[in-house]
DNA sequence: CTGAAAGCGCTTACAG
DNA sequence: CTGAAAGCGCTTACAG
């Protein structure tokens, strides 16, 4: 028997359960009651038949299980995205979780919002016959998960749990709403009179309706500081710094909130650029803690989140509703927590 | 029929080719002949079973596909990290190229170099019948090399080229060593005695086996300079920021070439602390060009690879492999290139 | 507790 | 150019 590749039987194929049962002297349908765990087996012909699989280097086909019971054990992640931060560390989580219950793990990704690109991307993943986490952080997702067949079993990752589930399809989110509040209130206690907010795209027509931009705006209602028009900025550094060299003409800016960290590094950049000091003349505050934000100069304030956790908490759903049928409570996941770093202060006096 | 998910017969279940077959008024090996795109069939069948295709929104299953044909069009991702710049990117290309093939694309962390973690997580990926990508820029992947059972189709990715690749199964990589040797080289050129390297952990027992040590020694010896050791830090900002710590200590230092951007960036943050201005007192450099290296401050110092094209060249083997049955010519990857920016300069006068 | 039969939805020769 | 037969490797009732 070979150490690594599945062991061959004579004919040249990988063995079968019909061989396994040859060696066992059984039938091969005791073979499949012994993989899958049936509980009534003779303990001895079972150890016979797990000799048999040891000495063979028998493996189930996943082809043929899978055509048998008509579904795969496995999760698909169907994500815009799979670098930015908080996409890859939800992959990560699912990847942890899935494999830990022998579940494999596919990736798919919405290349865009067109419909028809959707569609295909969805179709070709329920195809698969796996199990769907789809991450609706923004646009493509949101359409991916209005395009889920029914009967597909699926969990959603989400920014803000309102609107109506589809039914049997759990969500997760971390409360990016409370998040945002805090990050805000934490602005605002230093002093600066209002807080200006680099968004990212929304998931829909009004950028509102995004969880952060709407803790935001309720931490400034509730102080009675006026709210500034959010500017959406994009996803990454560069964005940020885009934005972030229009924002630093503004003589009135003291304070920004940045929908990520990436977007808030590039801003760093653009205000060191345009000699606006941080946190001395302008506070700056991220949304994620990616790895990199505690080692910045100065080092990045903002709200840790844990994607990781989500992915985690997405998959132990998914598999709970494939298992058994029926959703399950959900996994906890960890609550957002403020890291106050180096990149806000005091409000500069006027 | 519905516009999302797959139509049902009467039955409940998803049309098979037997169920286009008698719509068409054709045999379901008639069908199959027009579903795998075989010349023989007369335009005029084809375009009853197209149309009778259409009307049942018919789709082949994936499993009965696999399972009659032994291989599955898909490829399987083994890597010991999925968030990383250069495995996210990597991961990334395969995901595109994979997709523009209709491939599936799968996902496997190798979560130690221990060989029963190794082999369990290749024997699953090679079980379930798809292609092999496997990274091999650490310990972990190229355990995963060793025990991928032979016949499996399989790609490589590495650092260096150097050992034998397994019969059949291609590798590709990006010029790591002459990417070294252009950074370290720029550092001496702008009068630096030395130049420090601070490493990635090594795929084999001897650092220097690693081609981007390699490189920075080869620079170093050419130019007559000395060439103290290398210092292995690990990949993460945490990981560059320790290993930074230290080497600010040491007076000598004028020039340190990092193992990846993240070091780098980890880097920049000790020797900042330590008073060392970054590049009058000490350049640094990077490596990979990672989004954020442009924004930082200082901008980063760095060598681009194009990590997303060697992902997509691995499909591209590997597709070759595994519907050609023959190797074929490696898909090209673009060359390093050097991108200096602030956070290098001229050496300091003595 | 165990086996013989039928079926999951395809493809691969083999006829015609 | 098209169809009837057998088989891929499992599981799911149904008998006993």
């Amino acid at each position: 028997m070979s150490l690594t590749g599945r062991a061959r039987t004579p004919s040249g194929r990988p063995p079968s359960i019909r061989d396994v049962a040859g060696v066992a002297g059984v039938s091969h349908q005791t073979v499949s009651r012994v993989i899958n765990g049936h509980p009534s087996v003779r303990p001895a012909t079972r150890e016979r038949v797990e000799a048999a699989i040891a000495e063979l280097g028998f493996r189930r086909s996943a082809a043929a299980h899978a055509l048998a019971v008509g579904r795969v054990r496995g999760v698909t992640v169907l994500t815009s995205n799979t670098t930015h931060h908080g996409y890859a560390a939800v992959l990560q989580g699912v990847e942890e979780a899935a494999r830990g219950a022998s579940f494999t793990v596919g990736v798919s990704v919405l290349e865009s919002d067109e419909p028809a690109v959707v569609r295909d991307a969805v179709r070709r993943a329920a195809d698969s016959g796996s199990g769907l986490v789809v991450i609706a952080y923004d646009r493509p997702g949101v359409r991916a998960l209005e395009a889920v067949p029914e009967g597909t079993p699926m969990v959603a990752v989400v920014e803000t749990p309102d609107g109506s589930p589809p039914a049997g399809s759990p969500w997760v989110w971390t409360d990016d709403r409370a998040a945002a509040h805090a990050v805000t209130r934490h602005l605002l206690d230093l002093g600066h009179a209002t807080v200006r907010h680099l968004a990212l795209p929304s998931t829909t027509a009004t950028p509102d309706a995004t969880a952060r931009v709407a803790g935001w705006r309720e931490a400034l209602r509730r102080a009675g500081a006026p709210a500034p028009e959010p500017v959406v900025a994009g996803w990454t550094p560069a964005d940020g710094y885009a934005a972030g060299q229009r924002l630093a003409r503004d003589p009135e800016l003291t304070a920004v909130l940045c929908g990520n960290d990436d977007l808030a590094l590039g801003v760093l950049r653009a205000l060191r650029e345009a000699g606006r000091r941080v946190p001395e003349d302008v506070s700056v505050a991220g949304f994620d803690d990616a790895p990199h934000s505690a080692f910045l100069s100065p080092s990045l304030t903002t709200v840790r989140l844990d994607f990781a956790g989500v992915g985690r908490a997405a998959f132990a759903l998914l598999h709970g509703l494939m298992e058994q049928g029926e959703p399950v409570a959900p996994h906890p996941v960890a609550e957002p927590v403020l890291i106050a770093r180096e990149s806000t202060g005091p409000a500069p006096r006027a």
